[in-house]
DNA sequence: AGAGGTACCTGGCAGC
DNA sequence: TGCTGCCAGGTACCTC
């Protein structure tokens, strides 16, 4: 499920119920996420307020008086509030119970996500530590990824995913993006001009906006923290549409690998 | 340093 | 209906 359009959803949607909320109890049911859950959340959480939500990458910061809750929604995660009573859900593995009778429910079937701690500022956290710039931000450009690119001979749309170049950029709107701006996402990072650069920044920065004012993405399982599902994937031009016709020219979209995952592309429109 | 592949895990779906 | 194999939004980490 989650791109950073989903994260972003999921963030505004926490950030709403829990700021300032104090938290009771915690209920940690399954331990074994990308990396153990550390036991001692169930006695170090207990009583701290809930200060701000922000968001690194596709990383959640729940920031508490004493420190960060880092979440990690992997593949399939999901975060979604409920009265502290009501019953719970397959694959709810760790619960925040709150002072006011709600609970933060996080729920992950595949497991990938993570939930992690960081004493102090979670800039300290070495996930975080390297990563790239924001792609909402306007350090991200033409000119800082023509510069990152010289003499890469990855594919673009795996040099636009790398994490250490610019954070947020998942499979979907990579495909997207790249439509968008008209290149080939086999194309040699370091092969492409500053000019066209620039345009592919400006519809990264598009492309991720329109899915945040949408509400996120949703394939099979996206739902927001109120559990309604996003509507951007009624506008998706190129993702998931192998042998369909191009929006633009008709011809027919055309569905890769690149770096083990699935890629789509119209041959006409990208070069 | 860069490129490529693997691993983690469950669930849904197509095909037989 | 039930089995098998394949695919899936992410990303750290390993080797060459």
């Amino acid at each position: 499920m989650p791109e950073l359009p989903e994260v972003e959803t999921t963030c505004r949607g926490i950030a709403a119920a829990i700021t300032e909320q104090t938290i009771a109890t915690v209920d940690i049911r399954q331990p074994q996420l990308r990396w153990l859950i550390p036991a001692e959340l169930a006695v170090t959480l207990p009583g701290l307020t809930i200060k701000k939500i922000t968001r690194r990458g596709k990383y959640i910061l729940i920031h508490s008086n004493n420190g960060v809750l880092i979440i990690h929604l992997g593949m399939s995660g999901c975060l979604r509030m409920q009265a502290s009573n009501q019953s719970l859900k397959k694959h709810d593995h760790f619960l925040l119970h709150f002072k006011n009778k709600t609970t933060l429910c996080f729920n992950d079937p595949r497991r990938f996500g993570c939930v992690l701690w960081q004493e102090g500022s979670a800039k300290q956290h070495p996930l975080l530590a390297e990563l790239g710039v924001e792609p909402l931000e306007d350090d991200f450009c033409g000119d800082y990824l023509f510069a990152k690119s010289r003499r890469r001979n990855v594919a673009i749309k795996q040099f636009i995913m790398d994490a250490k170049i610019v954070v947020g950029v998942g499979n979907i709107y990579a495909s997207e993006a790249l439509f968008s701006a008209g290149i080939h996402p086999e194309c040699a990072a370091g092969k492409i001009s500053l000019p066209r650069y620039q345009l592919l920044t400006t519809t990264i920065k598009q492309t991720l906006q329109q899915a945040i004012n949408r509400g996120g993405t949703t394939l099979k399982d996206f739902f927001a923290v109120d559990g309604k599902p996003g509507y951007f994937s009624q506008e998706l031009q190129v993702y998931g549409r192998a042998d369909q016709p191009c929006v633009q020219c008709s011809k027919p979209v055309k569905s890769i690998r690149i770096a083990q995952r699935s890629t789509f592309y119209c041959g006409g429109c990208q070069r």
